[in-house]
DNA sequence: ATCACAACTGGGAGCGCTCCCACGCAACCG
DNA sequence: CGGTTGCGTGGGAGCGCTCCCAGTTGTGAT
């Protein structure tokens, strides 16, 4: 009949009970000091806390866990074919903004790359039950039923980006839209007269708002978009050669581009170099992500840099508000993006 | 007196208990089938696996981990100033290798970002205790002291590359030496008669077996190393940079370089540029790490690879071994480079 | 048929914690 | 002055699992 209650853990490690042995106090007033409970004097608290810190006591996760029902750890889900994509800043940037912003929680960070369409099923599995308090969902593709399912199962989630304007999932994007307007803009403002875009794969959303981006500030300058300016790539090198060349020939006078990527910038470069164009003397060229291949190209690259850290934090925050008040607490967060000038343009 | 034995686990899900109910077993039972226990007959293990699948039970990792004293949850620490340098195919290519390697053991994986002293010293005492069962360690410096902390600790650790040639913490690491004689020697083959070499910050073991490589490869072709022809860098693009110049100004006639890093050969590049030397008419440059800068660089850089996923999977393998059997199978493994050949070179 | 031994199996105890009920006590009410 | 309130506290119960010790059964040898 449980009378053990033994001196010392059994890795040797202090538990809870001994802290509470030291200070002279029951178990349920040492918990109630650890986790900040109110309903504690603050003499009592003090020796609690001076026993803590004589026995170097740690609370046991698993134990804790098991207790409350809860794991303090959230996911970060990453689907294995974007891993490979990842532009550093990408990746290390959502990490540390996540990092950053769960430093001073002690909930941890477990971090699943995605595979295979039954591994998406498995995790949605796995998520559920009290394995995890809350995802994050990085790089979501249009049709991704994963969001929603664990929505229905009731898992706090938070993506990065949306599938469509009228997303309903908790999400955290940055402003493409803003972004190119910047982009074209600074494009136009330093005397460009005819813009062209090469966009991503319209059917992601974050292109298509790139190129609705391009369109505004064409309008907003007094021209209307003229439909042999936009060429569609596809965010890969080969698509942005393509798509430029593409360009080069409808409209031979251009003078300015506006890619949706670095990536495509890179191969609109290369097609300009072909057809004996100079950057940026002949044809003004800009990008979007700031990557570090903008910085190390050849003129170096303007682009638009998005807050990545920025978005790491807003989305954890975000997604614990979720965990903790039942509801997060705003539908969508968009953050602005900034144009990062190079030589390029 | 514990007889409550509901019908559900208290978020709705099965329980142990429930499965042996349905499966008509005692609980000790269906824990073996869950473990892989071989003492159970054939027939139970059926029944059992048959109402596991029924009931789509999935074991309660809390639980099972104040159990049995562990936590099915390894640790990849990376101290935080590095992410921000985290080529690419580095950072993203430990990580898949390290979650592929786990992805058919249920052992989870936690990403902690390292920022201050405080945290690292924070981090070893959360890493005692049963928080983890093992740590892996990325781009761990000369003098961090963590790996033998935590070894004395008694936690099973396995680090990226490693300190000194007399590493004594188990290690993965690649093949520095071989990687940088493949590139002079390639040099050497395509006709090259004086190669220099740009260094990284020689404090770093990788730079020093990247030197030591080089130097290799120059005496088999029958020459003695010449100290004017070996600068230093500091791994940068900027120390890359001043690196070069003062190669060109102590050898104008050089005719190739071999560079510890890709970022330096940018730099490098840049000088040769501005000193009117072609690439790779004038000078054969090659690289090391094969980021995407490399693939994209103009010309493109012939680049010697370092097996991140290898390294990844080779790393949690041999952590795994040390957790299960107590010591690693191995005191270090070191994995060959391999040479991509571009158009730099 | 008897015994020894191995192969399986059931379930008590307990992992370290949180939850929550009940208890003491002091301040406060009419 | 008895009766409320409420704060601060102790500790039983229990989270879902593994461990391990006793059974229980089946097998082969005697």
């Amino acid at each position: 009949m449980a009378v053990s209650r033994r001196g010392t853990g059994r890795d040797g490690r202090p538990t809870l009970e001994q802290v509470a042995a030291r200070a002279g106090v029951g178990r349920g007033t040492v918990s109630r000091v650890i986790n900040g409970s109110p309903r504690v004097s603050d003499r009592t608290r003090a020796v609690v806390q001076q026993a803590i810190a004589d026995l170097g006591y740690v609370p046991h996760r698993a134990a804790r866990a098991l207790a409350a029902n809860r794991s303090d750890a959230i996911a970060l889900v990453v689907p294995e074919v974007e891993s490979r994509l990842f532009a550093e800043p990408y990746f290390s940037g959502i990490i540390r903004g996540v990092s950053l912003e769960l430093a001073d929680t002690d909930i941890q960070l477990l971090l699943t790359l995605i595979r295979t369409p039954k591994e998406r099923a498995r995790f949605a599995q796995y998520a559920s039950g009290n394995r995890v308090d809350g995802v994050l969902l990085v790089s979501v593709h249009k049709d991704d039923p994963l969001p929603d399912q664990l929505s229905e199962l009731g898992i706090p989630v938070v993506m990065n980006g949306r599938r469509s304007a009228e997303e309903m999932v908790p999400h955290v994007d940055c402003d493409n839209v803003g972004g190119a307007q910047l982009a074209v803009e600074h494009l136009i403002g330093r005397g460009r007269r005819t813009v062209a875009t090469i966009t991503g794969s319209l059917d992601m959303y974050a292109a298509r708002c790139r190129l609705e981006g391009y369109q505004e500030a064409i309008r907003a300058a007094g021209h209307e978009p003229d439909e042999e300016l936009i060429a569609s790539g596809d965010f890969s090198e080969e698509g942005g050669h393509a798509a430029m060349r593409q360009l080069l020939t409808r409209r031979p006078s251009l003078d300015a581009v506006f890619c949706a990527s670095d990536l495509m910038a890179i191969g609109a470069r290369r097609a300009l170099r072909e057809l004996g164009r100079t950057i940026p003397g002949d044809v003004a060229l800009v990008g979007f992500d700031d990557s570090s291949l903008a910085q190390h190209m050849d003129p170096s690259l303007t682009s638009v840099r998005q807050p990545m850290e920025g978005m790491g934090r807003a989305m954890t925050r975000t997604l614990l508000a979720e965990i903790g008040n039942e509801g997060p607490d705003h539908p969508g967060l968009v953050l602005p993006t900034e144009l990062v000038r190079r030589a390029s343009s």
